[in-house]
DNA sequence: AACTATTTATAAGA
DNA sequence: TTCTTATAAATAGTT
């Protein structure tokens, strides 16, 4: 391999942040690229598993990965990935979509900022911190609504079996009425066995 | 790059897995230092957050990364090795009780160790690294197990309001043959209004 | 995107 | 393993 400085190419490189914003672009083409191939092939030669990820300064994610023991991890990470930034099925996500936005925006461009060159180290410091409490009070924030909707959900369900007793046991009774008193009785296509159980519904456990 | 049979030495080499084991290792273990040097040049000359992780075919992991954001993907990715023998966790987490309580002693212990004196400084990251994988996915358990909680019960609470749906047009309907056929009808106390709306309840929104 | 002059990575050998 | 070295491959700068 190589030392210190380098590349390889028309001249040596300095293994140091590439300044001009294209150049560095292109490099990070050809380098990612280039990267892949030789995970592949370390892979393909070794029989080894290997997983690469890599994220552009702009954010973008590639990924690769080959063997099987990694493939699992990969699509753990995937979905535990699509599990956090929204969960599709709750009802009012649109609400704070705005400002989450705005919000990433704010991240995005601190982190611009902190990988320019005159950032101390305190003021990093201090952006990390803030970053920690904003992140744990989106947690807390995330479990309470959790937890709140399966409170709801809960109560609700409660209160759908108990009208469904209150249903079932009345049915019960008006088919008895009417096997007493009228035995043409119609019934409906669904009860057909002549009497249900007062008590329970033995629809859901 | 190259194209199609390939290496870089004293002659070309196909991509294919090498038979020979003791040159498999040998060229492991290059390679993989060749692909770490890589994806830290990578890192450093682009700015860009890049996360490698190997795993040799007798199962050894190497990972390296380099940049913030993908500190998390790989501590999310470090799980997976410290607890490699089980990476089922459906149904039954009963099972995994005792093996917490294992965890929170041995991080106990690791944590009297580090106040000791002669903990690297490289430990210690170590050990934050796997702590903040443990944590990761705890937390990625805890919302997967919410948000299926979250589903069976608006499972449940559609198949509750179906069955609800069907049970009071089935009153109705019994109601309607008593009125026509037998006034001396006697209605629950519930329902004394003398007809329920057959379609749909208006109990739950 | 291609092209090359160079540098770097590495296969085989020691 | 580690080093050496011939050679293949990757890539920086250019077109």
């Amino acid at each position: 391999m190589c030392r210190k400085s380098e590349a390889m190419g028309r001249r040596r490189v300095e293994i140091k942040r590439i300044e001009n914003k294209s150049s560095r672009q292109v490099t990070f083409c050809k380098r990612r690229n280039g990267l892949m191939e030789k995970a592949r092939q370390l892979s393909i030669l070794c029989g080894s598993s290997v997983a690469l990820f890599i994220v552009s300064s702009t954010g973008k994610l590639y990924n690769s990965s080959s063997g099987d023991s990694m493939a699992k991890i990969i699509s753990r990470f995937k979905i535990q990935q699509a599990d956090d930034p929204e969960t599709l099925d709750l009802e009012d996500k649109t609400q704070d979509y705005l400002s989450h936005k705005e919000l990433l925006e704010i991240v995005q461009s601190k982190i611009e900022e902190a990988k320019g060159d005159n950032v101390s180290i305190e003021s990093l410091i201090s952006m990390e911190e803030q970053l920690k409490s904003a992140l744990s009070v989106i947690r807390a924030r995330k479990t309470e609504l959790l937890m709140e909707l399966v409170k709801n959900l809960q109560d609700k369900e409660k209160l759908l079996k108990e009208k469904n007793k209150v249903l079932a046991s009345e049915v019960g009774k008006l088919k008895k009425i009417l096997e007493t008193g009228d035995e043409r009785a119609v019934m409906s296509p669904e009860n057909s066995s002549g009497h249900s159980p007062p008590e329970t519904l033995p629809l859901l456990k």
